[in-house]
DNA sequence: ATTATTATCGAAAACGTTTTCGAAATTACC
DNA sequence: GGTAATTTCGAAAACGTTTTCGATAATAAT
């Protein structure tokens, strides 16, 4: 029972290894009776071509690599799905590895990847990352390379992104549009671009509609989660009475922030409205239903793969390539928090 | 900007690339000082072996496939988590496939990785599995081989399962101890077997407490969504007005149950109480909180790496191994649903 | 001094494929 | 019939590593 292989179907056919290769591949020098032959053998015999000696000849292996902060995770599961249904169209497959928001570990997974000679790399960053030099190696080996979501913008790789600015604007402006007076935002941790982009169109929108911004309304997360948004949400009550909206950075954050609520009888959206980020499935199923914002993380994911496909099909033909981003909509959802 | 290769270190070294090999692998036949000027040389110039050729060598890539119904799911993907951490901490990177509960995508996934020629392949059966004859042809080509959650008994490879039956008949007493008289089942597909085990932990623990078992008790979903949860519920309702007590086969399913029964001013748990299965994150957010049944779904993907390297090393050392199945421990989860 | 032992090295084969290049055989053309 | 064009094939190199096995040189033992 051993590994079937061209020259044991060039030698039981009384041929080279090289016309069995050739009929394989259609090359046009290589009889049709053979070619035939050799078919008809190679698949009573099941053969299949060892990868690992086509991926030595070819240089290159139809295998990316994508790190993550977190596979549990809504957003970020959906964005995978995404990458491996468009990777698999294109006979790709995918290797997933989590930084678990740790920067050592996200260095350590980029050289896993790159020692494992990927055919290319798509990143979604963590909120640790604050000097991705590390980033430019991939860069410098001309590894192909994409960034999604929190990505570096000093880094020159193709990107897909939303437009978290314009998003977070639109999220405060239904809340002004609800009647909303006096606005709380719980914010990301400082460094990644996305928790500053949002911050940046709550204050813009504030702005814009002649509220003052004022600082001591806005609460910094670190760790993004359940237990925080319970937290800050009675920070939020103890500190200012009068707050009658909260802007929330994710949705996994405003569940907390509700749970808060509904546990202390203060009531959504009579008393206070809530708008949260991401559209989470948990969203519209607990009471009351999150406002939020829709995010295209599914098809974030097809679009990192698409533009990854671009920049290897580039590289292999030698063509020039210049990294394109893009940018996808997204959309309020309205539901009762924000009624 | 080439490549670095042992070829290359050994022709600046003036030595063989025999003995740069040996150098860089320990081998106790190269002199200290060699050893030591290639190294260094090795480390300047960051050499790193080309794993495509270590692969066609060595015969094994260091990587393993993992093929699961749906990656957007808690269960699974702290699966997969428990997965990747523990290949990685043992060398091995993982490559996952959807089966998108199909049949034919499931064997299709398979195929790709055999061909991937993956050091081993780890599973959860799709929903259609019932013919389980593609699995053989894993076992037949000497591949370790490790199934977990939803599995086929008929298939002699290693597994990682809970004890479905005991679980279920747990949480049906667990209702049964809280009061409940007449007990509905909203049950999983026909197929897989813990949704029959569930059933028949279900149907045990009713005999056991002397409650009658009437079959039109029973609602096996489809799909097993949220969706298909709020149907049940007004099923339910109209078939059985007298119900006190449901057992779901999954909490998503539960929450929909929730869901329906909020909308509708049934209340829960005075009224009628409901137990879940899975201990989905969201359970424990949702008004009222459910009640439900922790599978330890991060370490059950742990334990089922930890099997496959068992046999992965089995089968390169030549050693004789027999497949162990591997039962985790769950547990009853009271929340406010079942109070 | 001769033999036995040990330390150190490298040639070469092997893993299985792809592809270049030229040779041989066949067909077409005048 | 001879030459040119075309069809069909295969030898060989290459991808970069690992490992076997034998050779040489240095040291130890007698």
């Amino acid at each position: 029972m051993k590994e079937i292989t061209l020259k044991q179907i060039a030698e039981t056919l009384g041929i080279s290894v090289t016309t069995v290769s050739k009929a394989l591949k259609g090359y046009s020098d290589v009889n049709e009776k053979t070619r035939q032959s050799v078919l008809d053998l190679a698949s009573s015999l099941q053969y299949t071509p060892n990868s690992f000696a086509v991926n030595l000849r070819t240089k290159e292996s139809k295998t990316i690599g994508l790190v993550i902060p977190e596979v549990v995770h809504h957003f970020f599961s959906n964005v995978i799905k995404g990458i491996i249904e468009e990777a698999e169209k294109n006979g790709y497959l995918v290797i997933i590895l989590q930084s678990n928001e740790s920067l050592e570990l996200e260095k350590k997974q980029i050289e896993l990847l790159i020692n494992k000679r990927v055919d290319g790399i798509i990143i979604s960053l963590s909120n640790d990352a604050n000097n991705e030099i590390y980033l430019q190696q991939i860069i410098d080996r001309e590894i192909p390379f994409v960034q999604f979501d929190k990505i570096s913008k000093l880094i020159p790789s193709s990107k897909v992104i939303i437009n978290d600015q314009k998003a977070a604007y639109q999220a405060v402006k239904h809340l002004i549009d609800k009647g909303c007076k006096k606005i709380a935002h719980i914010r990301g941790p400082i460094n990644p671009q996305n928790a500053i982009d949002r911050f940046l169109g709550y204050k813009k929108a504030l702005e814009d509609h002649n509220i003052t911004f004022d600082s001591s309304l806005v609460y910094p997360c670190k760790h993004v989660t359940f237990e925080e948004g319970k937290e800050f949400a009675a920070r939020i009550l103890a500190d200012h009475k009068d707050v009658d909206g909260i802007f929330v950075i994710t949705d996994m954050v405003a569940v907390g922030v509700l749970a808060h609520f509904n546990e202390h009888q203060i009531k959504v959206p009579e008393q206070i409205k809530i708008i949260g980020f991401s559209n989470w499935f948990m969203s519209q199923v607990i009471t009351p239903k999150l406002s939020t914002v829709d995010q295209p993380s599914f098809e974030m994911g097809e679009q990192a793969f698409k533009l990854l496909l671009e920049e290897m099909h580039a590289r292999k033909e030698f063509l020039p390539f210049t990294p394109r981003t893009i940018e996808l909509d997204t959309s309020i959802i309205e539901r009762e928090s924000t009624f």
